[in-house]
DNA sequence: TTAAATGCAAATTTTTTGCGTGATG
DNA sequence: CATCACGCAAAAAATTTGCATTTAA
């Protein structure tokens, strides 16, 4: 991700590289809000104009995966090693990666059927987790 | 549509009716605000809090799919009959169905593996469509 | 040094809510 | 006639923008 955003002539900042950090590390699928504390916890005058800002620039590097939610603040998704799916509960909202479904496939045959220029794809499903169905999750 | 709002117990009044037409007519995935517009030709003093409320209620009742927009307003897709992916076309906001695509495998595999009770699915593809690469679009 | 990054606060936009009135079954 | 639906207007929430200041390269 730093080398990518290097490409596109940005600085590298130290806000910039915690944020990172903090979109790789971690496995909530964190909103833009959330990803502000967490900076912020290190570098504590950080403004969320500029978590926004960074947000746009990494989606903009295909670095970030921009998970919209109806009502709610969006959620993102660093990890864009390899593409997968994801599980959502509408319930407790919280976002699973389903890594082990193959989501990978080549787009050649899609773009030239359609003639779109494909840039990015998205696969999700939405339902209740285990957790929710039993009653031992309170709504957020 | 109309049986599955009525199994709900709500009323089916002529603003619904008109909706319902909308939804299931159009081929653009209009936003709230152009189902409002669509709606209002009929019955002008239609409010777009209405429209919203029943947006809500074709969604809780599984007949309206959200496709959530960053940074733009929502568009819905009433064609629920099978499952098809979307083509979006980040420059002009375009959205296609892609009814060449089966979509429609069931989801009990994936249920029974994660324990998830799935009730709904989204697959999109994101690029830019023939139209914007030659330069024939105007940015909306 | 110099363009880019940032904080702050205000603006914008979409969606939701409260409430009094009106229509439906 | 008892709910439910509706219009209206105000509220709420997320994201974007403008501008003066700071900072990375």
């Amino acid at each position: 991700m730093r080398t990518a955003l290097k490409r596109r002539g940005t600085r590298l900042t130290p806000r910039r590289d915690k944020m990172l950090e903090v979109l790789v590390s971690s496995k909530r699928h964190p909103s833009a809000s959330e990803i502000h504390e967490e900076v912020r916890r290190f570098h504590p005058r950080t403004s969320l104009a500029t978590i926004y800002n960074t947000i746009e620039l990494l989606k903009e590097a295909g670095q970030l995966l921009e998970i919209e939610f109806s009502g709610a603040a969006n959620r993102y998704d660093g990890r864009r090693s390899h593409h997968h799916p994801h599980l959502i509960c509408l319930h407790c909202e919280k976002i699973e990666d389903l890594d082990s479904v193959d989501h990978d496939e080549p787009l050649d045959d899609l773009s030239s059927e359609t003639g779109y220029e494909i840039t990015g794809r998205r696969m999700d499903y939405y339902g209740m987790c285990p957790d929710c169905q039993s009653g031992r999750t309170v709504q957020p």
